[in-house]
DNA sequence: TTAAATTACATTGTGCACAATATAATTGTT
DNA sequence: AACAATTATATTGTGCACAATGTAATTTAA
C-alpha cells in the first residue's frame, strides 16, 4: 500500500476527498437554497445573521472565514434581495454594520426544514453523524492550529 | 445538546466544517503550487495526467467531477503554460484529447516534494491519517450513492 | 497636535464552479 | 439515405474566493 509515494496521486491524498465532499454537500444544498433564493454561501451569511441580529462585516468574515473582497459583493445581493441593510456605524464610519431585516428574519422559518431534508438526504445514523462532526472538529482544530 | 433544532446554526451542521476544511487545505497547498505556477485544480488534473498521459476532457471531467464549462478555460490556461496539449481525435471530431508534454512531464518532478510537505504542515500521526482516510472515504460513498 | 501607523472596507483582476444554451459531429432508426 | 437523437465540447453569464491595491477614518506616538 502507497507504493509509488513520489507521484502525487489523486486516490493517495487527503486533500481530494475533502474538495469533493464539500463540492457535493454544497450541491446538494442547492435544490432547497434555489427555493429561498439564495446561494450556499448567502445562506452561511443568513445563519450567522440569524444568530445575532446585527453584525458587522469583519465579524462575519471572522465567522466565515471570508474577506472584504468576497463579502462586500456578496452582502450587496442579499441587501439587493431585502434579507438585510447595510450602513455604516456613527462612532466609527471605517465600520459597515449588517442588520437582519423582517424579510430576512421570516426567510429563518423557511430555512428551517434545511437541515432535517439534509440528514435524510445523506441517511447518516445519529452515531455516525456525531462521530463525523468529531473527527471534522479535530481536524479543524488541527489545521487552524 | 442539538438544543433549538428549528433554527438552522453554523456550529451545529456538517456542512460548514467541510466547507472550511476544504477551502483551508487548498489555501495550504497555495504556496507549494504557486512555486510552479499552477493554481489547486490544475494541480488536481495534473495529478490526472501523471497518472495517464493522455486523457479526454470527458474522463479528466469523470475523475475530478468537473464540466467543460469549468475544464475548458483551466485546460486551456495549462495548455498557455505548455503543460498539456489539446487536440481533437481524428476519430471522432467531438473529443478533445489531452496530452502531457515534456514540461507537464518535468513538472512531475518538482510536485513530488509537495504530498510530503503537506503532511508535515498538517502533523496527524500515520494512525490518525489511515483512520481520517478512511471515514471521509466512507462519506464519500454516501454522498455519491 | 500633527505625522505615521493601523483599521475597516471597497475595488480590481484572476480563476474556479456550475447552470443554461449552443454547436458540431456521430450514431441510431426507419 | 434522411432525419432524429445523442454525445462531446464550447460559450455565456452569475457568483464565489482570494490576492493586491486603494481609500478614508481612526488611533498612536513623538
Amino acid at each position: 500500500m502507497m507504493e509509488n509515494v513520489d507521484t502525487p496521486k489523486l486516490g493517495d491524498q487527503l486533500c481530494f476527498p475533502f474538495y469533493l465532499i464539500a463540492k457535493e454537500i454544497t450541491g446538494m444544498y442547492r435544490p432547497f437554497l434555489e427555493e429561498l433564493d439564495i446561494t450556499y454561501s448567502q445562506y452561511l451569511v443568513m445563519m450567522a445573521l440569524w444568530e445575532h441580529e446585527k453584525l458587522t462585516v469583519t465579524q462575519i468574515g471572522q465567522k466565515l472565514h471570508l474577506d472584504s473582497g468576497t463579502l462586500t459583493p456578496l452582502l450587496k445581493r442579499l441587501e439587493a434581495k431585502s434579507y438585510l441593510i447595510r450602513h455604516r456605524k456613527k462612532e466609527d464610519e471605517r465600520v459597515v454594520e449588517v442588520f437582519l431585516t423582517e424579510a430576512g428574519n421570516q426567510l429563518q422559518k423557511k430555512a428551517c426544514i434545511i437541515p432535517a431534508k439534509m440528514q435524510e438526504k445523506l441517511n447518516l445514523s445519529e452515531n455516525d453523524m456525531v462521530e463525523l462532526k468529531h473527527t471534522v472538529d479535530k481536524l479543524l482544530q488541527i489545521i487552524e492550529k
